[in-house]
DNA sequence: AATTTGATTAATGTTACAATAATCAAATGA
DNA sequence: TCATTTGATTATTGTAACATTAATCAAATT
């Protein structure tokens, strides 16, 4: 049941322009792949109601109001700061697992620093937890405390310095050694 | 001039792939007019960010008092008499020095490995402290976080990351530029 | 040994296209 | 008469295609 006498030419006929989601006109254009997504949100979100507000602690008594999203330049793409406070934390919580079994141990000098286990770190050992070959370990020889990796050479135990330039230390039946516990963690301060 | 001779198929020949600017593969999505140059800034600007999840301390931490050693003692602990070689330690309570003022940031990548932050490591940032040049700061610039050094250069700020493999970053007038505290500790877990 | 050259393939900005959606007015039907 | 349907028209929108540029390799040349 076609016929042409519906339609046809004539002014204001069609859709209009600017009925499109944006409310303007579009161009393409390239971008990585991996910013599709976020891009294709960014271009989508409303734009009245981007009030994004985080509060962040601050001497003052009264916690200061940190707007974000106030750009000079490119305005307001999705920040860290956007979802991303989420929990608080406890570094007790976080570091120690077995408070009874754990204690902490201040290193001296930079043997350890291919393990990035610097000059004045803390770090915190668990003696309750069974030290694995691959573990950093801290273990006393010949009465000496000494934080290495514990390797395994034939049956005697080998403990392996995180730095190059110090010597892999084999165990003798001889010498007094000990394995104190497992390196867990390690906490500086700058 | 021209011969057969040269080129040809052969595997390996033509550009390589990800040689482009953005290191991957790209796609071309429609965006609205008026936003083009806005995300075409975007995708082009160095990214810097190199944080993750921020977090605020626990209002209610864990009060844990843990035995401290020096790695330099001769092994004979525990001797729990000795008070001048064992002290004890509450890991917030080092750590953190004014809590109101302090949260956390999660590194991402190794944008800082020569100033020993590594990825998956969290820093402790206190907004309250005054940022001086040379010290680990957290910022945001243009609305991505980041951790890097601070310095100057004729009178311009500059961020230094503690990897020669990136790139300093030059703040000028027109880069939304904040500092958000100074880096006053890392964490990390093994 | 260093440089030039031609073939090859990826990157990149733009245009083209097809499918969808919106709009209008004539045609239809109550 | 007035609301609904219908067909033509035009914008939107995601994707494919294209042309130009850039990078890369190895043979040819200097």
């Amino acid at each position: 049941m076609k016929d042409n006498k519906r339609g046809g030419f004539r002014v204001g006929a069609g859709r209009k322009s600017g009925s499109g989601c944006f409310g303007e006109s579009t161009k393409v254009i390239r971008v990585p792949t991996s910013r599709v997504t976020e891009i294709n949100q960014y271009i989508r979100r409303p734009q009245a109601g981007n009030t994004d507000i985080v509060m962040l602690p601050h001497p003052t008594p009264q916690k200061i109001q940190l707007k974000l999203f106030d750009h000079k330049v490119p305005a307001g793409f999705p920040s860290p700061a956007d979802d991303h406070i989420e929990k608080s934390l406890d570094l007790n919580e976080y570091l120690i697992t077995k408070k009874e079994s754990t204690f902490f141990v201040k290193i001296k000098g930079d043997s350890m620093i291919d393990a990035s286990i610097h000059d004045n770190d803390i770090v915190i050992v668990d003696r309750s937890k069974q030290a694995k070959v691959g573990d950093i370990i801290l273990a006393s020889i010949d009465g000496e405390f000494t934080i290495k990796i514990l390797a395994k050479h034939l049956s005697l135990p080998r403990l392996l310095p995180a730095n190059e330039k110090y010597q892999p230390i084999v165990i003798q039946e001889s010498m007094q050694f000990e394995i104190w516990g497992v390196v867990t963690g390690a906490v500086r301060k700058f």
